[in-house]
DNA sequence: TAATTTGTTCAAAACAAATTAAACGATAAA
DNA sequence: TTTATCGTTTAATTTGTTTTGAACAAATTA
């Protein structure tokens, strides 16, 4: 019994470690991580209790993981707690993370690469001018792979799509 | 010609703007932009002047750069300064970089998990320990598929190379 | 109705990361 | 030998983010 609790406290304590340095913030790995090992739905004020955190950072960081689909709201009893649970599609979350994280920061470059690219054109045939259309580009051309790559994000994983990237990267190699 | 200066800084406060949506310092991103669009070589005080940064935070940033192979020292004339110029394969070093990164963290997790096995062995049982066996399951599945992954994350990219993520990429979707 | 419970909001504190400015050692030039 | 230049290092500052704690509104209980 003592076993239990000692590995759930581990686990919260490593998701705590990794979030922090996937530009989470460490509450909300922890959270998420407390209702993933947790059988039953788990309470504002669980958390508060379990992770020795602030009502206020419980709320915050809890609404932002209802936002990202990483945990969902479940009605117990007549309680009028609200209650939560894990979305255990980890590799789902995950991807949908990335994909939008993507798509926002290349919706915040686009409009400045589209204004250079005016510029370029009024550049001349110059030697420099002609270095740097071309380093240009190069450019252009990764940031249309990275916006290709972020439409084709699986909306939702499965094991078997997420085993043949492993193949696939094999292939490469 | 004044249109490629401002093409010049356009791209450097792009690189600036990108750089630190990917936990990357701006000023880094602006010195290597600085050096990816200019034909010659740069020295430190180059960058000071042009993008009006200290001293110190041009010579840190650049070494980081030099760390990850971004950058590399070259011989100018007889002159003392240190002068750099950019690597321009772009992909190569992201793709290093996501290899590194991922390594690191995981070196760093993986004690932990090691140790959350032993504890979860003594476990019992009980309904309440299967649940989290199970759970931890697949945390170990999703790290060790993370591995596999950072293991085969190609040294050097070449266009053919990367293009492949993309035909793969509509295949899974 | 008054007291309690619940979750949200917001200003302030705590924290982390990046940058600057100044001091420093090493090397080259005068 | 003195002076100037160059790059690094360090402490202090700035900047941005996260967390807390208190105030609050809404709902519930006594």
């Amino acid at each position: 019994m003592e076993n239990i609790k000692e590995a759930k406290r581990k686990i919260v304590n490593i998701a705590g470690l990794v979030s922090s340095r996937f530009s989470l913030s460490p509450i909300a790995g922890q959270i998420y991580a407390l209702l993933y090992v947790s059988s039953e739905p788990v309470s504002l004020n669980d958390m508060v209790r379990e992770l020795k955190i602030s009502k206020g950072s419980a709320s915050t960081n809890i609404r932002a993981l209802e936002a990202w689909g990483a945990v969902r709201k479940v009605w117990v009893n007549s309680d009028r707690k609200d209650y939560y649970e894990a979305n255990p599609d980890i590799e789902g979350i995950a991807l949908r993370r990335i994909r939008e994280g993507l798509k926002k920061r290349l919706a915040e470059v686009s409009p400045h690469i589209e204004a250079l690219e005016e510029v370029l054109k009024k550049g001349g045939k110059s030697k420099e001018t002609k270095f740097i259309a071309e380093r240009f580009g190069k450019i252009k051309r990764i940031f249309s792979l990275i916006e290709e790559a972020a439409e084709v994000i699986p909306e939702k994983a499965t094991a078997g799509k997420l085993a043949i990237f492993g193949k696939i990267a094999k292939l490469i190699k």
